[in-house]
DNA sequence: CTTTCTGCAAACGATTTGCAGCAGC
DNA sequence: GCTGCTGCAAATCGTTTGCAGAAAG
């Protein structure tokens, strides 16, 4: 465990504590395996990675661990729930969706895409009376594996 | 009903008989209900709307229409499936959704961004050997009621 | 007539929850 | 010890499917 794992660790420790939760194993579990990979994961993929994992608890853990802001619910293009680390833990990125496979896959923009974007954003709150925390592109599309 | 309206019948019709499908008055039905609405509708929302159609159908001529390309099928922040008329229908737009109660609203961004996007998709497509064929940017935040 | 569609009811499957025992503070 | 966490198994609920009869062409 390098360093910004353990920093990860203390910052989703001290949200938990916030929010009135442990730090469990379980719980550990869980964003370890989210830290560790580059795209958002569904159960499913948590649960055949770390196989010890009960699912009531994956679930329940997930729910917990979203609430207390450690993790970020994404809805894919099949029904599954994804799961990624927050933003803030992660970095902000956008993503790749495959309308085949429901796979996901992280990507980047570039800074003037993401200054055009923040302006359109401010624009619409103003018309619309939403108050808009955050944004997302998604490109879909078909992966490499599924093109094939 | 309007020009608009047959016409969107008729793009409906041709499309369902290339899949080899007719066009029914449950269809229809469909059709009618998201062309009137500019948001992506849950099935919860079409049935409370037309009350006459059975779930079952709902949903088959949902995935039947989606499968003609009549209909595209947004993935919301619930876990609900939400419908809308294809984009080639509807016209290029975007989706403004609520975190709070799962709501999507559409809006419109301004040709600079979509350039500045369509640009980012060509390079990512190429990075990643991806085939892009359609993005769409998201904005999160609360909706107006929400934020109350 | 033949093929597709419909509507009911039953099945499915991802997710949630009740509960009894265990663990952290 | 009290409060929260775990893991099992059962319940939930959006969605899908089998089937017998109705409708379209």
């Amino acid at each position: 465990m390098d360093v910004v794992d353990s920093e990860l660790h203390l910052v989703a420790a001290g949200r938990l504590r916030t929010a009135g939760q442990r730090f469990t194993a379980n719980r550990r579990a869980l964003v370890d395996v989210l830290a560790d990979t580059p795209r958002p994961l569904a159960v499913h993929d948590i649960l055949s990675i770390r196989a010890d994992l009960p699912q009531s608890s994956a679930y329940r853990n997930l729910m917990v661990l979203e609430h207390a802001g450690v993790v970020r619910r994404v809805s894919g293009a099949d029904g599954f729930a994804r799961f990624e680390l927050a933003e803030d833990l992660m970095g902000h990125h956008h993503h790749l969706v495959c309308s085949s496979c429901g796979s996901v896959q992280d990507f980047d923009a570039p800074p003037q895409l993401e200054r055009a974007v923040a302006r359109t954003a401010e624009r619409v709150a103003v018309e619309t009376g939403f108050g808009i925390r955050d944004h997302h592109l998604q490109l879909t599309g078909l992966c490499a594996a599924c093109s094939r």
